[in-house]
DNA sequence: GGTGCCATGTAAGGGGTTACATGATTAT
DNA sequence: ATAATCATGTAACCCCTTACATGGCACC
């Protein structure tokens, strides 16, 4: 069985041959988004597939430079419309900033201010990175992957639009409102 | 250093006393979504945490069923609040289905439909959930996880609302359009 | 002569899931 | 009876990140 990983490089390789390095810059200015991938997995995972026959390696060294293309074989491509047209859709998500700010009744006011704004903030990032790879490369893109990308773009709007009248809440309540408690409700007492 | 999990079970312990079991059943209807956590991590930690002195564990073995209830120690609560103040907002996706669908030029139409489906009905059923939970325990939640949970809410209908508008548009290009061609442009010819 | 990109790799370790193993208690 | 829930744990394994190590080539 191969790992989501592995069909990230088929699928990258089934354009057009290329090196390890080649397949990292792609996924960091693509499915880095929603799929990482560093050269400690890239470069083993393409011997396995490489072992595997579903590509195949060229020494292309130039002068005294090593350098090794993949390209996919018929093999390899078919393994990889197989895993295409199998339905999954498993979608996991670690975000820290979230996990604090479920937690944030801890903190006192002006701290969870801080911990909303930084969100916003890394959210705004990621939205500015997005929002070059659209200038940059957006009209090379086939449809399914610009509908990729604008699917990105608008998630991070929502979330950044949130996370503004989240901290203007916040905000008002604690210049207006209530002597400052620092926790706010009593059922933080009860287990 | 403590890991993002390690945090998460003091969280939960700061709110009231709890067994490995409990905080599992905490995670498995609210963090789950953006911080998953399974037995296998909670309780080697629940020890590491009561070995480092950041909670207690106590015997409520009742008859013949073992039952060790955790509660958080000062200490403990301290390197929380201090973990929670920190703006930290790292935020990590892996999404199956959005990386089908990124190479979904591969496939035929009909497939590329099935994998536009599979991600919506995916989006669909964590609504449904993300809304029961809404609805069974929406109004004991502080302000700070009744947002977190509204903000999910909008991301998912964002998310459903968005493989609505591909899936129609994919479903008009195929019965109306040109006699289907697989693959639909050039560029993919070009490495 | 230096900076930056091209290019390839490995080793250690962290974090996490899954499957397994076991058994008590409670509700139907 | 038997199914569901309460309750605890471990071992194997997987996937991935980080840090390190090395060096060529091109341009300024």
């Amino acid at each position: 069985m191969l790992s989501n990983t592995a069909y990230v490089i088929l699928a990258f390789l089934s354009v057009g041959p290329k090196t390890g390095y080649d397949i990292k810059a792609k996924v960091d200015q693509s499915t880095r988004f929603f799929w990482a991938a560093s050269y400690g997995q890239i470069y083993p995972e393409l011997r396995k597939l490489a072992d595997a026959g579903l590509i195949t390696g060229t020494e292309k060294t130039q002068g005294k430079r090593a350098r090794t293309e993949y390209a996919i074989t018929p093999d390899g491509h078919e393994r990889l419309i197989e895993w295409l047209r199998y339905p999954a859709a498993s979608c996991e998500m670690r975000d820290e900033g979230l996990l604090k700010l479920f937690f944030a009744a801890e903190l006192d006011p002006a701290d969870a201010i801080a911990a909303i704004s930084a969100i916003e903030a890394d959210k705004r990032r990621t939205l500015t990175e997005l929002r070059t790879i659209e200038r940059v490369v957006g009209d090379e893109l086939d449809p399914f992957k610009s509908a990729v990308l604008e699917y990105g773009i608008g998630l991070y709007e929502h979330a950044i639009g949130w996370c503004e009248s989240l901290r203007a809440e916040l905000e008002t309540q604690r210049s207006s409102g209530s002597t400052q408690s620092p926790k706010q409700s009593p059922q933080h007492v009860a287990g």
